[in-house]
DNA sequence: TGAAAAGGCAACCAAATAGTTGCATATTGC
DNA sequence: GCAATATGCAACTATTTGGTTGCCTTTTCA
C-alpha cells in the first residue's frame, strides 16, 4: 500500500515541521501555516500537497480558505506494521552487534 | 539530533528493502546483499552508506569483506520520540476531522 | 607469486525535488 | 460592484539524488 508516499512525505524537515504546526493547532488554513515557516506560500502549498498524497493530512474547504487537519492513521500504521517488525528483532540485533564486537576484540 | 538523516535514509524503498534483508539475516556482506537486489554493487554500496549515515546499520570489516549489522536504536527512538508524540494526539485529531466533516454535511 | 574475489573511489548522467516568480480564480465584506 | 483576501496553477531554475561505468586497492588461496 501507500507506505511509500508516507515515508517520502516524512523525509523532508519542512514537512515534518508543518505536521508539528498542525499537531500544536489542528485545522489551520494555508495562510496560518505560512506564518512562522520561512518560505513562500506556494512552496508551503506544495509541501502540504505531498503530505496530502501520503494521506497524512486531510483538507476541507471553507469558503475561500482551506483548513488542514492532521490524519494520525498512517503514522499509527507506520508504527504498528513497519516499526513494530523491527522492534521485535531489536534485542537479537543488539546481541549480534555486541557478539561481533567482542569477537573482533579477541582477534 | 540526527533524526533528519534517519528519515532521509528511510525515504527510499531500495534502502528499506536492504533493511529488510538485514532483518531477515543480520551480518551480511556487501556481496550477499547484492544478490536479490537488482542493482549494481556500487549503487547498493551507496545506499548502505546513506543507511550508515543515519546510523541505521553498523559495519565491521573482516578480512576482505564487510559485514553489515542492523542497528535498531534509531528506529526505536523514532517510535518513542517522534511517533509517540503524534500518537498521544491521535484521538483528538480524529475527533477534529470527524467534527468538521459533520459540520460540512449539515450545511 | 599471481590470479581471483571483495570492495573502494570518482566522474559522469538523467530524473526528481525544492524552491522561485508571475498570473489567474474564487470569496468576502463594504 | 469592487477592492482586498485566500488560494490555485504553471513555467522555470538550481540542487540533490539514484544510478551507471571504469578503474584502483586489498585480501585470499592455490
Amino acid at each position: 500500500m501507500g507506505m511509500d508516499t508516507v515515508f517520502r512525505a516524512l523525509a523532508d524537515p519542512a514537512r515534518r515541521r508543518l505536521l508539528d504546526s498542525l499537531h500544536a493547532r489542528n485545522g489551520q488554513t494555508l495562510g496560518e501555516l505560512c506564518k512562522g515557516h520561512d518560505m513562500s506560500r506556494q512552496a508551503i502549498a506544495k509541501h502540504l500537497g505531498v503530505l496530502e498524497e501520503g494521506d497524512l493530512i486531510a483538507t476541507v474547504k471553507r469558503g475561500r480558505e482551506k483548513l488542514h487537519y492532521l490524519n494520525p492513521v498512517p503514522i499509527q500504521q507506520l508504527a504498528d506494521r513497519w516499526i513494530g517488525k523491527f522492534e521485535r528483532g531489536r534485542l537479537r540485533a543488539l546481541a549480534d552487534l555486541k557478539r561481533n564486537l567482542e569477537e573482533e576484540r579477541d582477534e
